[in-house]
DNA sequence: CGATATCCATATTTATTTGATATGGCTTGT
DNA sequence: ACAAGCCATATCAAATAAATATGGATATCG
């Protein structure tokens, strides 16, 4: 059985008569007539009663017409559905989050963005620490991920540097510093305080770029504590055990105990964002969701300049 | 786009590899790949990645993998519901009934038979007039009726005698032969009293069998009403406008101011039962069906003869 | 590290199958 | 009775699918 039975079939039922049906299809009557009598033989079905002035479904033929409007119809939807999952506007996309990357405000823009763009992509999001999500990504359990520092072994994947932003100090509320009602302090002047900071297990994470900063303020910090993730090193804050250098967009996190001050640079310690995907990766979703991302981004540096 | 394509392209995406499908197939592998390139040509969507070691989906070829199994599985179905029909097992049928055929203990029979064996025909009944029932045959909106008494021009119709029944003597209850509490009277009993008889617009009915009853039983009888339905004789004896003879079945129907009794012959007045149906019809259920009523007949006499 | 095996793609030839042409038989309407 | 319309059959031509032969790429093994 093939296709061409079907249609030729179809032709011949909707016309009454293989002649026309056999001008409809542009083909001659002889070979028609054949096909539809190949498949009433693999059917083992008589489909048409042959009359004098044409020809006339039976029973049988009827049921089958209506089933091979339906097939049709079904194979249309896959072949649409095919060519949407290839041109990346139907499918699945997951992506992942380390804890911080949510709070700025770049990351939910463009979700939102890209969803009103593909409706049809069913989106998984997932929050993990940065180990986490980069295996997850290698291991293909997810196709993106959005962490905050570039990542120790970079083999086989890649990574898209996305807007950064400020770094502020969180404070104990009962900090000296914190009664003071000014908008911004010199780094210099937490030289004496513990510092909480964020590193993880294994790769640089963002301490480096805040060691690097106190040094260009002409001090080395005391590390009193390390954190897994930068959100619990708000609780460590909170509890007094010293200051954190957090992204401004955790400012967004109200939480008791701490406060939060812009920091007066230079050095002006910078939070950085990106996104790391699969090098190679050749989903059409995960394309589009780069297209998306990019424009945000150029769309983005517009909006903080202006 | 033919089947042909569809299946090639399962093997490859189940096995993973050219090669091995073409196996499976018992191809070669050269006119394989040609396949799958013609149905990805046609469709302008990479299926696979070609790998080293076999081939790979791509996640348009993992959509279409998904709806080429529903497409096959639709067209088992349709193939196995054509074949279905073909045989008669799957369809519609549509029957009608003269008033007082359902009260014959055949036809509720039958009924019930022919819906057992073939569940999967849906059966629409019909009541009406003898005439309307005819007209409904010729214009195939119905495709058997049971009708009481041979028809006027059988023209390209087909009757199926069915076993008939013992006509009765319905009275009213206080007419004096009422009061008697015997089983059986003789026909001629009934001389002098007045007869309501069922006769349609056109043709006989069951009128000419009482007439020619009551001549053999030696009078005739005074014709004093005339009713369009079997069942409506009923209701002009219970208003004690005269005796009518009717289908044994009918005492079934009890009535208030009716009494019903067995006429002891000879002669014995018969009411027959038959099924009309188109002569030429090829429907398969209509097939069976006659097959199933032919049976329940064979059955039918069989239990009557014990 | 080179040799080999595996697997897919391309080119060419062969076989199959589909479609076209020619023709005949049947039914209906004039 | 004859002509027109329609489908079936037989034969021939064309298209297309499959087979064979071969090459290129990449991993596997000695």
């Amino acid at each position: 059985m093939e296709l061409r039975h079907l249609r030729y079939f179809i032709a011949v039922a909707e016309e009454g008569r293989v002649t026309r049906a056999a001008e409809r299809l542009g083909m001659q009557q002889p070979p028609l007539s054949q096909q539809i009598k190949a498949l009433e033989r693999e059917l083992d079905v008589q489909l048409f009663r042959r009359r004098p002035r044409g020809v006339e479904l039976t029973d049988a033929g009827r049921t089958l017409l209506a089933d091979a409007h339906a097939i049709f119809a079904q194979i249309d939807h896959a072949f649409s559905a095919t060519r949407r999952t290839a041109r990346g506007e139907q499918g699945e996309l997951s992506l992942g989050f380390t804890s911080s990357a949510p709070f700025h405000p770049f990351v939910p823009r463009v979700i939102r963005a890209y969803r009103d763009a593909y409706p049809l992509i069913a989106l998984t999001l997932a929050e993990g620490g940065t180990t986490e999500l980069i295996d997850s990504l290698r291991a293909e359990r997810i196709d993106g991920a959005f962490i905050r520092s570039p990542i120790a072994d970079p083999e086989g994947l890649s990574l898209l540097r996305l807007p950064e932003e400020a770094m502020v100090v969180a404070l104990p509320s009962n900090h000296a510093l914190a009664r003071r009602r000014v908008a911004a302090l010199p780094l210099k002047a937490f030289a004496a305080d513990p510092f909480i900071v964020y590193r993880r297990p294994s790769g640089p994470g963002l301490y480096d770029g805040i060691i690097a900063a106190c040094h260009a303020a002409g001090f080395t910090p005391r590390i009193a504590q390390e954190a897994p993730r930068i959100v619990s090193t708000l609780n460590l804050v909170s509890a007094g055990l010293g200051i954190s250098l957090v992204p401004a967009s955790l400012q967004r996190m109200r939480m008791d105990g701490v406060v939060y001050r812009r920091l007066k640079g230079p050095p002006q310690p910078m939070a950085p964002l990106n996104l790391a995907t699969r090098r190679g990766d050749t989903s059409a979703a995960l394309r589009r969701f780069l297209q998306s991302v990019r424009q945000a981004a150029k769309d983005f540096r517009l909006d903080a300049s202006v």
